[in-house]
DNA sequence: AGGGGTACCTGCGGGC
DNA sequence: TGCCCGCAGGTACCCC
């Protein structure tokens, strides 16, 4: 499901809930989402207390209070819902549940079952982060125009749509808010980087940033077919402000073209023809 | 180097 | 009603 705005908002919740709780008990249901041994898993969690909640790229990071920090991918589909209490009936697609010691739960359910859980010393978080090449955090002040320009120097024939999704060139972004920046920014999703002059490098960048503080501030997004939810069980209130994303077929809010969808590097891609030039 | 295909899964809607 | 197809928020891998 979730981008950078859905992921940074289930940290938000997870950070408040969880912060100084301890691990009394997990239960696994479908023991291939932990990428590690089911045993030291547990070994390693239970009877630690989590010191902070935080994010990188589209990864929750847990850190415990014994070196070890639990990495978190929600993929597609992956839901992280916390609850004040046992539910006894876990509902479909859970695959795991933490309980800590003063009875709240944290429950994983993953439909298409593409999340994952790992565990890593929390000092070689740092070095695991640097070896996948991660590209800069885009709401972190050191991400700049100048920085931005820089960044799509270094890849001048890529597509800036399936670009801007490139986990190593900005981490966070993902299909929904891809498109909507290139609509925003009046940018064709298949310009390559090239071509792109400066005042149009502003536009994206402009709306990249205005786009996803928006979304992280609206709670992320659910569109209409989706079912992302967020640690509460709250859908995301940025669906409605969604301008091209599973549009194809409508009429552009902007030039009342119609909205086209292409396939680019296997993703969908709505956009204006008219008027993203 | 970029991009296509495939794989990992389940569920939903559309067409017949 | 039921079946088959394409599609879905992500990413890793192989191949050309």
């Amino acid at each position: 499901m979730p981008e950078l705005p859905e992921v940074e908002t289930i940290k938000s919740q997870l950070n408040r809930r969880l912060k100084g709780g301890k691990i009394k008990k997990i239960e696994i249901f479908l023991p291939k989402i932990i990428r590690l041994e089911a045993k030291f898993f547990i070994n390693k969690t239970v009877g630690a207390k989590i010191k902070k909640v935080w994010r990188r790229a589209k990864m929750i990071i847990i850190d415990l209070d014994n070196g070890y920090s639990l990495l978190i991918h929600l993929k597609l589909t992956g839901r992280l819902i916390l609850c004040h209490r046992l539910r006894e009936d876990y509902q479909k697609h859970t695959h795991l549940v933490f309980h800590f010691f003063d009875k709240s739960v944290l429950i994983f359910q993953d439909i298409r079952q593409f999340g994952y859980f790992d565990l890593y010393r929390t000092e070689n978080l740092k070095g695991f982060f640097q070896e996948k090449k991660l590209g800069p955090e885009p709401l972190k002040k050191s991400f700049t125009l100048k920085k931005f320009t820089e960044l799509l120097s270094k890849k001048p024939d890529k597509k800036i749509k399936p670009l801007l999704m490139e986990q190593n060139f900005i981490a966070g972004i993902g299909n929904i808010y891809a498109q909507e920046i290139c609509w925003s920014a009046k940018i064709s999703p298949l310009r390559l980087a090239k071509t792109l002059n400066k005042k149009e490098i502003q536009e994206i960048y402009r709306h990249l940033l205005m786009i996803l503080k928006k979304a992280v501030k609206q709670g992320g997004t659910t569109a209409a077919d989706e079912g992302y939810i967020d640690a509460r069980g709250n859908k995301g209130k940025y669906g409605s402000q969604l301008k091209v994303y599973q549009r194809e077929g409508e009429k552009c809010f902007r030039c009342k073209g119609i909205i086209e969808r292409i396939v680019l590097t296997g993703r969908g891609t709505a956009y204006c023809p008219r008027c993203q030039k």
